[in-house]
DNA sequence: GAAATATTTCGAATGTTGTCGAACTATATG
DNA sequence: CATATAGTTCGACAACATTCGAAATATTTC
């Protein structure tokens, strides 16, 4: 946990900014909920078919939030990697991006 | 790491937002260094018998940034829960609250 | 008790964040 | 293509964060 370089720093402070917000922490919990939870390998296939998780709107009712805070939101976590996102039709999709959780993981497991 | 109750949420968001400043995180981590690293039985007592680590101009040396701004960073720290603080003649002495540091390990190993 | 050292408090400057609403863009469907 | 649905972008605004320097406080030492 300790003896990071520099620019590891900054990337870490920028994913813990990234959850600093309670909205972006309840969307990225939601997201774990939803994607990553209880994976035995059959749930894993699903997955697998389906990686897209959850969408805006999905957000907006959860939170009670407007469409564009959400967005917004979004914009943030995906740029500090910690979700991912695709267009499926009208809708937005957003999952977890797995790497970066393992990352994050590794740096309280040291 | 999911299925948190709302307070939970509000307070980890808060420790990470504790973390999301660069050198806020640096004074993190140089304690946990100090502090947490390597703790074999016999350097564990050492602990014990002198459990603070690093004081406000340690800070500022070691970052640059004057006394004021240092200051200011613990007093957050502290506020997060994520460090004590004690006077020790003139100094003011910090280390890593190990109570709270597993509580947000604990978040990250669910 | 004066001087030196360590830290805090305060006020100011500057920048960033969280949120909204309005206007816009993209996609799907009658 | 008109309408409905889903998101995004933009501008605004208030709240909060980061940093500094100056002045204040606490502790030690001469």
């Amino acid at each position: 946990m300790s003896n990071y370089r520099e620019d590891q720093i900054e990337e870490l402070a920028d994913k813990f900014k990234a959850l600093s917000n309670p909205n972006r922490l309840r969307i990225f919990l939601r997201l774990y909920e939803l994607c990553c939870q209880k994976m035995t390998t059959e749930e894993l296939e699903e997955v697998v078919g389906n990686p897209k998780c959850a969408c805006v709107g999905d957000f907006g009712k959860m939170l009670g939030i407007v469409p564009s805070t959400i967005s917004h939101h979004i914009k943030e976590l995906k740029r500090a990697g910690l979700i991912k996102v695709e267009r499926n039709g009208q809708r937005i999709e957003c999952w977890i991006d797995t790497q970066t959780l393992a990352k994050v993981r590794s740096f309280f497991s040291a």
